[in-house]
RNA sequence: GGGUCGCUAGCUCAGCGGUAGAGCACUCGGCUUUUAACCGAUUGGUCCUGAGUUCGAAUCUCAGGCGACCCA
């Protein structure tokens, strides 16, 4: 006996598929033109009373999400886009309006399972119970789903089902389909508003020779005809500062950067971030802008700036605290990095102070950051602007005007998290080559995130860049704070995940 | 990389050494105001994979796979 690769439910569907061929209309329709979808039929419809019909004909059109059949009527609700909409289904009215079909009832409520797409026309009725309906007069099939939908109350609960098919996901989550129509507003708002600022997008290229504008490990692939090992960006900086040079004053990108590290609820291998960039400007108004901007965009996602993520109230309307990254150390660890002179004295001070000492962190700048990292980050939960970085451990950002070893950068850190990056940009060539060839230094010395040097980029500063004030921000993160999502799975769409089955052995 | 937990019917889950179960879904019958419809009947299994212990393993042990969370 043949083994069939369908199980008894896909099976029970192909056969009412052959019926429906048998009917002379299949289980693939054509084209179908709906007049409303539910939102628009709920606000057109408000003033309907209990129990009273309108002679209006509409057509509807979506996905068979339950059916409740009883004798001569039934109830199906059908999903679309924007929403559920109930048809009224009645034996005696299908009659009268298709005398040439007698059938259309039975076969309406037998051949049409839950997770099928139909169109239908009809009337508006609203029932007794006071659901706005269709009342059903003609019906196609336009899809016939083969596999079944999840239980109809419990849903998809298995959350590796759910990323892995993500389509399911989204058929029988109301929440997954909202979190991801409001990242479709936070992208578009942004894009909008920097759009109304005279910001201009320019697409950078993904496949670089050389990895550059963060400390992050690349992708690597290769270009055949070219014979060119190339890798993936890690940042887009690099080249949106180039079109500075050339003089772009306002440019901005909002795209996809790689980074070949590990996956957290936190992080994904790939993720999106958006950086702009403002000739004229330095980090304070990129705190500015910051501020008016992830505020604008919450208004119009969250329709407020005061949220709430995971049970913590979030207030994101301007201004933002603002400290910097030494003050915040001191307030909690006691420790004064302005007083250390050397990375023996810190790292005294702070194993005294209960902290860890990493062997990684080899100067009094990096020992201040694992302080922050240790004791301050964790407990920024409102917008907090960090500012004032050491210059080891930010090597595209500006020297302080005023604070010797310090830059004009700033973090902004949500609940927790670093949600923005921003500098005013360093120009001076000569200062770039050098804090490069000591990135290379750390890199040849094998710390595998450490910069290379790109040549190309030290010619365009040569060439001359003027006063700009840069800005990265993580979309993903943003993401999931707008959607109260604890995990950036639960923000993309379509996560990285290993492959299910094992490959075959060889 | 380490720890904890999970993987059983299409879905949600129970069973934890002695005949593989429930609800929903499916199929059949009934039902003209339901919305987790209801009532009755039937059907449905690679208990993640492999090895071991045992008279006997979904259950215990070991190894592996995939995932979740926490830590690094």
């Amino acid at each position: 006996m043949p083994e069939t690769r369908f199980n008894r439910l896909e099976q029970a569907r192909l056969e009412k598929a052959e019926v429906l061929r048998g009917l002379g209309q299949g289980p693939y329709g054509l084209r179908f033109d709906p007049s409303h979808r539910h939102a628009e039929l709920q606000r057109l419809h408000a003033d309907l009373a209990n129990g009273q019909e309108r002679d209006e004909q509409v057509a509807v059109a979506g996905r068979v999400m339950t059916r409740r059949v009883m004798g001569k009527l039934a109830f199906f609700t059908l999903l679309d886009e924007t929403g559920p909409i109930q048809l009224f289904i009645e034996k005696a009215t299908l009659a009268a309006a298709l005398p040439d079909q007698p059938e259309a009832f039975t076969q309406l409520t037998t051949l049409v399972d839950a997770g099928d797409w139909i169109g239908v026309s009809g009337s508006l009725r609203r029932t007794d119970r006071g659901e706005l309906s269709v009342k059903v007069s003609a019906w196609q099939m336009l899809t016939k789903a083969l596999q079944p939908l999840p239980d109809k109350w419990h849903g998809l609960a298995d959350v590796e089902k759910r990323y892995r098919q993500r389509y399911l996901d989204l058929v029988v989550s109301p929440g997954t389909r909202e979190t991801f129509r409001r990242r479709a507003l936070l992208v578009s708002g942004i894009r909008r508003w920097l759009d109304e600022r005279q910001f201009l997008e320019i697409e950078t290229p993904v496949l670089n020779a050389e990895a550059g504008g963060a400390d992050a490990r690349p992708f690597t692939t290769h270009h055949n005809t070219l014979d060119l090992p190339l890798v993936l960006r890690i940042a887009t900086e690099l080249h949106l500062k180039r079109l500075v040079v050339g003089g772009f004053e306002r440019v901005y990108e909002l795209g996809r950067i790689f980074r070949n590290e590990g996956v957290s609820t936190r992080h994904n291998p790939e993720f999106t971030t958006v950086e702009i960039y403002q000739a004229y400007a330095d980090y304070t108004d990129m705190m500015a802008l910051t501020e008016e901007l992830i505020a604008a965009v919450c208004q119009q996602v969250c329709g407020t700036t005061a949220i709430e993520y995971q049970g913590t109230a979030i207030d994101l309307t301007p201004p933002w605290r603002r400290a910097t990254m030494h003050e915040l150390v001191e307030q909690a660890t006691g420790l004064d990095f302005n007083g250390f002179s050397s990375r023996g004295q810190a790292a005294a001070a702070m194993a005294a102070a209960g902290l860890e000492v990493p062997e990684s962190a080899d100067c009094v700048g990096r020992l201040l950051n694992e302080a922050f990292e240790q004791r301050v980050e964790d407990t920024l939960v409102q917008p907090t602007f960090v500012t004032d970085y050491p210059v080891e451990i930010s090597p595209l950002a500006r020297a302080h005007r005023s604070k010797p070893g310090l830059v004009e950068r700033f973090e902004l850190f949500i609940v927790g998290r670093e949600t923005a990056n921003a500098f005013s940009e360093l120009i001076d060539p000569i200062d770039q080559r050098r804090r490069l060839e000591a990135q290379q230094e750390r890199r040849a010395a094998g710390d595998l995130e450490a910069h290379g040097v790109d040549e190309d980029f030290l010619h365009a500063l040569e060439v001359g860049m003027p006063p700009t004030g840069g800005l990265g921000i993580g979309i993903d993160r943003l993401a999931m704070l707008l959607t109260d999502s604890p995990s950036i799975r639960d923000v993309i769409a379509f996560p990285l995940l290993r492959p299910e089955a094992a490959p075959p052995v060889g």
